[in-house]
RNA sequence: GUCCCCUUCGUCUAGUGGUUAGGACUCGGGAUUUUCAUUCCCGCAACAGGGGUUCGACUCCCCUAGGGGACGCCA
């Protein structure tokens, strides 16, 4: 088995919506499987409805493709060697080889109108038959279709499907039958000249060298017509790996209805796209050591296609019971980020990943979010304390869109809670926060390591220590009993703010 | 309707005839952190149901239920 062909797999969207979670864990179990085998990884586009497809649609797939870390080797636009990429460029390729197979009688034009066919396939029904083509134009005389040409300007071509059976073997589904006569023969060129799905994929995948498809096993059922297109070239079938499916929480395939299942959403609340990369690797798949939080290289090390299971993995990161009949994919990101569940393993995944971003990228990624938040003044946008701030913050954050809801407590905003509040309310609190108070304003060098000694004073100068010193020093300063470290946070916070905050503290104590 | 596929803790999963059915997320409890988060420890929690086969079934076979997919001039 040394002189085995170099793997080649493929993704092949088609630019009609979208990349969607499916979509998205296809991509990347087919990117994976060629990383992991030193193959290669093709981008196709499967342009062919036309009144469907859009630029638009095609664009955002690609950026979030590219979000993603997908990177292919060869596709549209970075081109290759067996290119085009984009099925609507290839029209000439499926009309050659469907002339072909009508030359070898193995494809025939069919007349029949929509009605028509309609029509049998009720009456088909009612008889308990499979609705299959009735092969009516099957064997038509040349005569009778130069006939048919002149009076119907439309047609389309059918494959000429045996009535063996077809044995699929697959990497996940292991090997399944199918009965060919309950196919019957199916369209491979539409009557505007486009090819059908069925066909344009079999003479891409070949024509692209592509021998090991992936992809979920909604397409199981096809197969078997693309593996009777192979034979009728005597092309060799490539690797089938069908895998399981992703379902909403209630169960069923993820749809629209789901909502907020666009890769974009993800990105624009701030998730790293390593940490849904690592989410979606786990659907349907686990790594053979068990160990869940992984980096992509660590993925592709690991990763097998026999190691991907058949059995459905649900997507469910989203409370669908509190979103009751709103429709979260008309949601932005803004709103979206209320129906997310708070303790998903998305969200701890990608709390871990945030954690182990270097710095720089950790900041860099981080400045859309803060801009955003508007909570942070012009002037201290590029400052050294806001990277501080953000880089102490880090370990809170399950994406970087959280950061708005802490970062304003470093700045302007200054709000005293209910819980402080009632710290505030007790007995030492008036006399405790004013003689913390003067001791801040004596300090001169204002720095993490000398505030533990000026709490420590203020509370010995009130005969007050323990809980009650730094809950109290803490409601007052920050105007809450939670958060950074006392010294860390009061630091960051800068003398003249800590200072600020008392005396507006003091103003809520007194009656 | 016909054909194909699926069903292990709430969720993601490990498991291929003999396991106290393992791990992760969540949840509960505890320790550390004079707060929160982090970290660590402990705990709750599952083989869809029913028949077989077998000395022995989560594992193999059949049936039922539930779910998904295909049967498109959608991909």
């Amino acid at each position: 088995m040394s002189n085995e062909k170099p793997v080649r797999t493929r993704f092949a969207p088609s630019p009609t919506g979208y990349l969607h979670v499916g979509g998205a864990r296809t991509a990347l179990f087919n990117y994976l499987y060629a990383r992991a085998k030193k193959g290669s990884f093709i981008l196709r586009i499967e342009d062919t409805d036309q009144a469907r497809s859009d630029k638009k649609s095609r664009d955002q797939m690609i950026e979030s493709m590219i979000w993603l870390g997908l990177d292919w080797d060869e596709g549209p636009e970075k081109g290759g060697a067996f290119g085009p990429y984009s099925q609507s460029e290839r029209l000439d390729i499926y009309k050659e080889y469907a002339q072909k197979l009508i030359d070898e009688k193995k494809a025939y034009l069919c007349f029949c109108s929509n009605e028509e066919l309609e029509a049998k396939k009720k009456q088909r029904e009612a008889m308990g038959l499979p609705p299959v083509y009735d092969g009516k134009c099957r064997s038509l005389e040349e005569d009778e279709i130069e006939k048919k040409r002149q009076e119907t300007p439309n047609h389309v071509i059918r494959f000429k499907m045996s009535k063996e059976e077809i044995i699929v073997q697959d990497k996940v589904q292991g090997v399944v039958k199918f009965d060919s006569s309950l196919i019957g023969d199916f369209i491979i060129v539409k009557s505007d000249g486009f090819p059908s799905y069925n066909y344009a994929v079999v003479v891409d995948d070949n024509l692209m060298q592509i021998n090991h498809v992936i992809r979920g096993v909604g397409h199981l059922s096809n197969t078997p017509r693309q593996i009777a297109i192979y034979r009728a070239f005597n092309w060799e079938e490539p690797v089938w790996a069908h895998v399981s499916e992703i379902v909403g929480s209630d169960h069923k395939k993820l749809s629209k209805r789901h909502g907020a299942t666009a890769i974009t959403s993800f990105r624009e609340m701030g998730f790293p796209p390593e940490s849904f990369l690592n989410y979606m690797s786990l659907l349907g798949w686990s790594p053979p050591d068990g160990v869940e939080f992984m980096t992509k290289e660590k993925i592709i090390s690991q990763f097998d296609i026999e190691r991907c299971n058949k059995s459905p993995s649900m997507f469910d990161v989203f409370d669908l019971s509190i979103a009751d009949g709103v429709e979260l994919s008309d949601l932005n990101h803004f709103e979206l980020e209320k129906y997310l569940f708070a303790k998903s393993k998305l969200n701890w995944l990608s709390n871990n990943h945030i954690r182990s971003l270097s710095e720089e990228r950790y900041l860099k990624d981080m400045m859309p979010f803060v801009k955003e938040s508007g909570q942070v003044p012009e002037e201290e946008i590029d400052g050294e304390r806001l990277k501080n701030i953000l880089l102490s913050l880090r370990v809170y954050l399950d994406y970087l869109m959280q950061i708005e809801k802490y970062i304003g407590d470093f700045f302007n905003k200054f709000d005293i809670t209910e819980d402080a509040l009632s710290w505030l309310k007790k007995e030492h609190a008036l006399k405790l926060t004013e003689s913390f108070l003067n001791l801040v304003k004596d300090n001169s060098d204002w720095k993490e390591e000398n505030i533990m000694p000026i709490i420590k004073e203020a509370g010995s100068i009130c005969e007050v220590k323990g809980k009650d010193l730094f809950m109290t020093i803490r409601a007052a300063s920050t105007g809450k009993t939670t958060g950074l470290e006392l010294p860390v946070y009061l630091a960051l916070l800068g003398k003249e703010r800590v200072l600020k905050r008392l005396e507006n503290s003091i103003d809520a104590i007194r009656p």
